[in-house]
RNA sequence: GCCCCCAUCGUCUAUCGGUUAGGACACCAGGUUCUCAUCCUGGUAAGCGGGGUUCGAUUCCCCGUGGGGGUGCCA
């Protein structure tokens, strides 16, 4: 048997850093075996999916370094790799699990689920979709149906014994089908929801091993139903632990730069990345720390893989990193700097920046140091000079964090766009936000155009700028309590998002 | 609440019943170096608790405890 491995990554937000980790493991026991490692597009949520998204995860990918035999873009003979392309295929699969009566069709309103998901909730008994549609008569739902109610189409599952699942790491896994409800299919609007996409393309793209994170260990179930429903032989199931934050939560943005981008822009090297990446649950037989993935591919083995969540450790791969600049040789160096950020490309971008600025040639390096640099030595008075009430700066700063995340697009339009919302809707002057911006992102009062500077630096570390401007907030004693955090998230949901 | 997973230094981990429990990051001390960094040497630091099984448990089993995940017309 051919050994096909994949990374199946959803394109809504941008490239993580646990994408590359599971990517990296996948790669490994493809490239061991001597089988192939397929990179598909799960853009199955019209909503929230966006081709900006998925181009950079390619290129956060191809970065890093983890090529891909089949894919979006250099295709393969079980394409097409992007399921919503293939809409169609799951429709019809799905139409054959519905004549023979393993799913059914759903009718229930989004308001009837939020109302039972309520009640299920106050009366402690969480277990999901009622079944409520499960038993309509043949005639009904083919009066409903040609009427044009819209409906999902729901998997019927037992409701009761246990489903036994072998886990390549744990072995047999037993979860009570009781607990697991009618999952749906087929939305509403006629896409495939993950479990049907994951399933059918898995089958159809003949993948072999289905390595992913442990947060898939409790819908497996549903996954093996749909492989027995469909007469398919599941492929083999391997879930790796999810990379954690120091607080051990899964690892979040949040409380870490979890953007890949971040650390090309902030000047890691991709080797050292996936190195370390290559530590987390995994320790060479050899004992070696240190190796590169052709290595990690030659030598990789499943059983030495460990389960407990890894936290990750900015500090160890900084570490890693440095190891690996100064084993570089001094010109191997030289052209690393030139492709990451000391290029002509970047300058020309910078020159007409700081022209105006400029009263002897010496001042432009000084004056555009901060795009290059990944921490800057910042203030806490700075930050907060001119307002009474420092707690309202980390407030400002934490809305800025929570635009800049959400921001659709990247471009100098776009941020003054975003600034010019925050200014209006926090009712403060353009100019007394951007003063904290200025210090926050540059370091400094006086600065290059700040919007300009932003794109340059990337939407990853502009973002990790004012996390440490927060930080620096924090270890000044200006913290939100929790209470105050959560009622700004809220004010910012109502304020910011319902009527947007 | 319910279901599932996990558990060795602060962190990443080695150990696949018998070890002075090893390495790496961080930290501390010393050395090399015009400073600093690098580099070298040394040091502090761990088997969650309770029951079993066994001649012997970090290792196997059970129960607690702790942490994590899931419980979406998100993946």
């Amino acid at each position: 048997m051919t050994v096909r491995t994949r990374i199946a990554p959803s394109p809504t937000g941008a490239p993580h850093i646990g994408t590359a980790y599971i990517a990296l493991f996948n790669y490994a026991f493809a490239k061991k075996n001597g089988g192939q490692f397929i990179l598909r597009i799960e853009d199955t949520d019209q909503v929230r999916s966006t081709r900006a998204s998925e181009i950079a995860i390619l290129e956060a990918l191809r970065w890093i370094g983890l090529p891909w035999d089949e894919g979006p873009d250099v295709g393969g003979p079980k394409g097409p790799y992007r399921q919503s392309e293939r809409t169609e295929i799951y429709r019809q699969q799905c139409d054959t699990l519905v004549a023979t009566g393993k799913a059914y069709p759903c009718f229930c309103s989004t308001e009837r689920l939020a109302a039972l998901r309520q009640q299920q909730e106050a009366d402690k008994t969480r277990i999901g979709y009622d079944g409520l549609c499960s038993h309509l008569a043949a005639d009904e739902i083919r009066r409903r149906i040609d009427a044009g109610e819209p409906h999902v189409i729901r998997l019927r599952t037992p409701g009761q014994g246990e489903c036994v699942l072998q886990d390549r790491f744990r072995g047999e896994i037993r979860i009570p089908w009781e607990t697991i409800d009618d999952q749906i299919l087929l939305k509403a609007d006629g896409f495939p929801t993950y479990h049907l996409a994951n399933v059918v393309d898995d089958h159809l793209m003949e993948i072999s091993h289905v390595i992913r994170g442990e947060e898939w260990i409790s819908s497996t179930p549903k996954h093996l139903l749909l492989y027995e429903a469909f007469g398919w032989t599941p492929p083999v199931f391997a879930h790796l632990p999810l990379l954690r934050n120091p607080d051990k939560s899964k690892l979040s943005k949040r409380k870490n730069p979890t953007g890949i981008l971040f650390y090309r822009q902030a000047g890691y090297l991709p080797e050292a990345l996936l190195n370390f990446l290559g530590l987390m649950a995994y320790s060479p037989a050899d004992g070696n720390e240190m190796f590169d993935l052709a290595t990690m591919a030659s030598t990789f083995d499943l059983d030495r893989v460990s389960l407990g969540g890894p936290i990750f450790d900015i500090q160890k791969l900084l570490a890693f990193n440095g190891r690996y600049i100064r084993d570089l040789k001094a010109d191997a160096l030289l052209e690393r700097l030139k492709t990451w950020m000391l290029n002509d490309e970047v300058f020309s971008k910078l020159v007409p920046l700081a022209q105006p600025r400029l009263n002897e040639l010496s001042d432009f390096v000084p004056m555009i140091s901060f795009v290059f640099a990944d921490r800057l030595p910042l203030d806490a008075a700075a930050l907060t000079k001119g307002f009474e009430d420092p707690l309202r700066v980390a407030e400002l700063l934490q809305v800025v964090q929570w635009e800049v995340e959400r921001a659709a697009d990247w471009s100098v339009d776009a941020i003054k766009a975003m600034f010019l919302t925050i200014a209006e809707k926090e009712d403060i002057k353009f100019k007394t936000l951007l003063a904290i911006c200025f210090v926050a992102l540059t370091g400094n009062t006086v600065s290059l155009p700040l919007f300009d500077a932003m794109v340059l630096m990337g939407r990853d570390l502009s973002l990790r700028r004012v996390q440490y401007a927060q930080e620096t907030l924090a270890a000044a004693g200006t913290v939100l309590s929790g209470k105050a955090s959560k009622k700004l998230m809220n004010d910012y949901e109502l304020r910011y998002r319902k009527e947007s």
